[in-house]
DNA sequence: TGTACATCAGTGAACGCGCGTTCACTGATGTAC
DNA sequence: TGTACATCAGTGAACGCGCGTTCACTGATGTAC
């Protein structure tokens, strides 16, 4: 079994993720150009040194992060997109809501962090979404409603959708349990609005 | 004249608009909860004991900073939505562009803040884009496209106009000179889209 | 299987430094008469 | 107008503290034979 990790290894990698949970917990009320070294390895219970073994900077923790953060969604996306049928609408924005609250300070950081301080974090944040934006574009252009349309529009349409999601999970985290569905109901209104425009759309 | 300000009290405000200058300089490559207090009397060349004389803490500095940033930005949003006629969009597109080009360190601000990790500032940036919100509401209500449009779905259309135009504006921040054309265009074509959903939009 | 050596994740002391905040102060500006 | 007192924006020394980073270390795990 040349893939099982020695007990060093995995003994690593058990600290190098809870690096990253303390992180993620720490910066549920901070940004990270605010995070410090010494926070993020009391947190964790090791000594501030232990930290270097795993990271060479804050942000390189954050640049992890990120990849944690996004990695999962890529699931979320394929999934509203490709749901079809009446209630496509509706569907998407159930999953956006039942992943914010699965993993809610995975987007919170990548809400924060998108216009963050932090140049390489914004960085690696920016090239994830534009990864998901193409996937959605290329998911839309099997749709039968895409006839005609050019790649660029579809690009624009992709990235108006990507934004708006996002834009509704950090809607999310901000409102109280009553203000969710309310939240709910004007991001499903939106989302029909641009399908609309979709429907009636001449390039 | 009562209105004249004395001596005294015209050089506190000075000295008030020096940090809130100094501030959003070094904001422009951090965010506002690691923005040191030494670090800005630093920068306007007092002494750090000086800051207390105008502000509680840098978060309310903060505070101060968004009432400047977003005060202006009235004027531009009032020009947006009453432009008319065939070009309404490319006027409004522009406007948002000049505005960016004028005020940069601004809305870098406001966008990074907005979500933030300094809860009065993410307030006050929250109350005023509601603000704007209602105020794009009131314009929409008085187009004639607004017919039959309830109290509701006018909120939601400016919403979406609002949260798209500041979007806009972090983009054009993010784009170099040749990428900025780009992001003219796709907002552009974005804006029509929507428009093209409110022609269409039956409730 | 046992032994001898190499690796390396995590330690703990030490460093110099800049931080936010306190305090009593100074001297120009403001005010009362 | 002149004088005596009050106000208060900005000063500068001092404080205790936590920061990021360095370094030589330890001892469990890994490897070669």
């Amino acid at each position: 079994m040349s893939h099982t990790l020695g007990v060093r290894q995995a003994q690593k990698q058990r600290t190098r993720q809870a690096f990253l949970d303390a992180a993620l917990g720490l910066l549920e009320e901070q940004s990270l150009s605010s995070l410090g070294l010494r926070e993020v390895t009391r947190a964790v219970g090791v000594a501030p040194t232990a930290f270097y073994r795993h990271f060479p900077s804050t942000a390189d923790l954050g640049v992890a992060l990120v990849e944690e953060a996004l990695g999962s969604l890529h699931v979320v996306i394929a999934g509203t997109v490709s749901a079809a049928g009446d209630e496509r609408i509706e569907r998407a924005v159930a999953l956006i809501a039942r992943h914010v609250r699965e993993y809610p300070a995975h987007i919170r950081f990548i809400a924060r962090e998108r216009n963050g301080g932090v140049q390489k974090v914004r960085a690696a944040i920016a090239e994830q979404l534009a990864r998901f934006t193409d996937e959605v574009r290329t998911a839309l252009a099997q749709h039968p409603e895409s006839a005609g349309w050019s790649d660029d529009d579809l690009l624009m349409l992709a990235g108006l959708y990507v934004d708006q999601m996002l834009m509704t999970a950090s809607n999310l985290l901000d409102a109280s349990p009553e203000e969710q569905e309310q939240v709910i109901r004007v991001a499903t209104r939106r989302m029909r609005l641009i399908a609309v425009g979709r429907q009636h759309w001449l390039g």
